[in-house]
DNA sequence: TGTTATTCGGATAACTGAGTCTTATTATCC
DNA sequence: GGATAATAAGACTCAGTTATCCGAATAACA
């Protein structure tokens, strides 16, 4: 449904909310607990510090922080700036005019089960995510000691030569993660 | 949300199912009457002709028509052909343990959402879309004369050299338009 | 001031979906 | 039987997603 990017990255806020906002956290420890691809994860991160979701700090003792407080940013303020969510508007059975009024077979069908999904992903907060995940039965989390940072690792982090687990795709995206391209037409 | 296979697909099963069910639909009179690329709608067409939603026949007089009564064909069994269905049936922040019991943070909101996508896909068939598309202002449809078979043109075909319209996604595909492959694991 | 630790940015590659084109196969009609 | 008209099958192109890796910029610390 969504894409890796969207994923990774709802799963990292998740554990970004649970930690104090103020702290920064390194990548590295993000996708450790995680057990995702760090290299990758640190564009997504790096697109979201971009878009003003998340805050990054360079050098030393720096990473990434949520850039509001946890209930304040919702799961499609998230997934909306690495998929291209209007696709979701668009006609389910592609044809380019496809309204209330000019109806296709299957419009109201969809128009009814994206309207839910929507309203859902934009009712529910970081916050939400965290809290959840926090009453969850064995779920580790990013522990801060003072000066380090070391971290209570979840499971075996699968290492050496990832090929790229291809297209299991999600409602499209766009031109996600290039530096440039910021407006959307 | 579905891939462009599944979207030409069900509008050109759809005008299948407006058809006399004895009748061979050309693919060249299905490809421009919806306005679609001819060759990738025949691999689509090919495809479903060898899952057994479709029958074909070869040669002078052949093409395409249903394999069974429009009413008996679902959206759902259309889609289960040519996208990945397992798909909406994973973890939609793609945690590899994610079930009823071990629940990720989105879990239920995304089990109501996909549940009632996939019942309604599954309650509509060809029949259902056919009729609407019918009452529909404006439409089109195949015209069958006798010996030769004629079209009356929708829109205007964008003719020359379509780019792929890249990746506007979908809940994902597999294999899918290959010749092999008829078994999911 | 120099070293170290981190994000930032670009280059590159594998894989797949979308689409085109060409050839082979097969059925019908003269 | 031969010409014709259609599906069947494969090779190929193009672009986007998912990665990996490296060097540059930058901030903290000794």
């Amino acid at each position: 449904m969504f894409s890796q990017a969207s994923e990774y990255a709802l799963r990292a806020l998740t554990e970004l909310a649970r930690c104090d906002r103020q702290e920064w956290i390194l990548t590295g420890d993000l996708a450790e607990l995680l057990g995702v691809p760090v290299h990758y994860l640190a564009k997504v991160l790096q697109t979201l510090a971009r878009k003003g979701v998340l805050e990054s700090q360079r050098g030393r003792q720096g990473g990434f922080r949520l850039a509001e407080s946890p209930e304040n940013i919702t799961v499609y303020d998230v997934v909306r700036e690495l998929d291209d969510v209007r696709q979701l508007e668009s006609c389910i059975m592609g044809e380019s005019e496809c309204s209330d009024d000019t109806a296709c077979p299957l419009h109201n069908l969809w128009r009814d089960v994206r309207d839910e999904f929507v309203e859902s992903l934009q009712n529910t907060s970081l916050r939400e995510l965290a809290e959840f995940q926090e009453k969850r039965p064995g779920s580790s989390r990013l522990t801060i000691v003072k000066p380090k940072l070391p971290v209570v690792k979840a499971s075996k982090v699968p290492n050496g030569r990832n090929s790229p687990r291809q297209n299991n795709r999600t409602f499209g995206s766009h031109y996600l993660l290039n530096t440039r391209s910021n407006f959307v037409p």
